[in-house]
DNA sequence: AAGATTTAAGACAACTTTGTCTGCAATATA
DNA sequence: TATATTGCAGACAAAGTTGTCTTAAATCTT
């Protein structure tokens, strides 16, 4: 798993907040019920990505959690780097302390070449454009593909 | 981390045996002590390859485990699919099931292109390449460094 | 045949990640 | 001020991965 399934819950959950209409203070009840996911293993996961800023939390009734920005200003990979680290972007493939340019393991170079693009990919992929695409085609974020049957009860 | 730790350390380990002139059996011991690996680990490691037909093993004095074909004829690809599966190459960005082609997750159309691209070029690698490197430029394979020490002791 | 060497196999321990539970702090509402 | 609702925080449990240890099986040497 490139990911780990902090990440994934993350990611999931910011792509959910991201596609729904109007950017309020939304449970993190309401997400973890909607995507199956663990409540209190997502609410760890949102406080990481709170403190980071890149989302902002307000407690009691009626408060919940929201995208600290606009889903334009929030890139796939400030969720990753957020959650996971940018270890994934910079270690060795071998696994191997101290690899660089100076003194690489025989994949290095190849390895960089790939880490790179992938960082490059997810540089580019903006939180509003996966909302978008969940919207428009109703792809799937949830294992019980909840929002699809929600939304093409007939399909299937 | 891309790969388990089981997955580099057998590639570390095939890596060090193609390097090695003379296709001839090597104790796992020997390999576990030069790498910087745990003995017993690597060995079901190693055992997992020689199922798979990667590696051949012999017990006994003057036994060991040994490559199963040419260097030229192992590729990268080979040794991540014996231990640590094709799922990676295969699976969801966002761990969803049944992504697929029919009802994709919103990052499914661009991680598959990456997916592709790590594949294509974990196929390229062969074995004997890694090597090639290792004898040629010193480059390391243990955390510990002993391959470049013994190699250059007189630089760094 | 006996003993040494080596891989094979499985039990088990340590560690990391993932998931659950309980109580606390902040806030709105009545 | 009392109560309900919500995120925050930490302890703890479950599960998976990684690492260790012991015994068995195969093989060579003597």
């Amino acid at each position: 798993m490139f990911l780990s399934k902090s990440c994934l819950y993350g990611i999931r959950a910011a792509i959910y907040m991201a596609s729904v209409e109007g950017n309020q203070f939304m449970s993190i009840r309401h997400i973890s019920d909607t995507l199956d996911i663990s409540f209190h293993f997502l609410t760890k996961i949102l406080q990481t990505l709170t403190q980071d800023g890149i989302m902002s939390s307000y407690r009691g009734p009626n408060g919940g959690i929201m995208l600290a920005r606009s889903p334009d200003a929030i890139l796939l990979i400030d969720l990753v780097r957020s959650i996971d680290g940018d270890q994934i972007f910079t270690e060795c493939f071998l696994g191997l302390p101290n690899c660089g340019n100076a003194v690489p393991c025989p994949v290095h170079d190849h390895w960089a070449t790939i880490r790179t693009d992938i960082a490059q990919l997810l540089s580019t992929i903006k939180l509003s454009d996966l909302a978008a695409r969940v919207n428009t085609f109703g792809h799937r974020l949830s294992e019980n593909d909840i929002l699809s049957s929600i939304k093409k009860p007939e399909s299937q």
